[in-house]
DNA sequence: CGATTGACGTACG
DNA sequence: TCGTACGCCAATC
């Protein structure tokens, strides 16, 4: 097994398809939780690429340590990712998801790092 | 090949 | 307590 940067992205997708339902994290936990600690600009660059990827990742569960959706942007219509945590009774308001840290899905936590 | 940006987070003033 | 600056690593211009 080698570990490669290409694995880090891997890793990431990972991850977040390893979110339960109904739930949230964020850059900083899934960062944190590969050792790249301060690197969480690499999960948003995970992210933009999981667009091409054949399997679909629950990037709507991934948003920023304010609980913000700050990649409501790039999913195409900027309701998209709100409509996406709604239908999974997440209930956003103001671009922000309400009970966040209530949602909150911490990998190093729940994984039992 | 060099400079800038980017779906963030932490540190400092 | 709020605002600004910096770091991180990769991709894009």
């Amino acid at each position: 097994m080698k570990a490669d940067k290409n694995d880090f992205f891997k890793d990431v997708y990972a991850v977040v398809r390893l979110v339960p339902h109904g739930r949230v994290t964020s850059y900083g936990a899934i960062a944190r939780y590969l050792g790249t600690g301060r690197s969480s600009r690499m999960v948003g660059w995970a992210m933009n690429n999981s667009h091409g990827l054949e399997d679909s990742v629950p990037a709507h569960r991934v948003v920023n340590r304010l609980g913000m959706l700050t990649g409501k942007a790039h999913f195409g219509s900027d309701d998209a990712m709100q409509k996406l945590l709604e239908a999974e009774g997440i209930k956003v308001e103001n671009d922000c998801v309400v009970y966040f840290e209530r949602l909150f899905w911490d990998p190093a936590r729940e994984l039992g790092l």
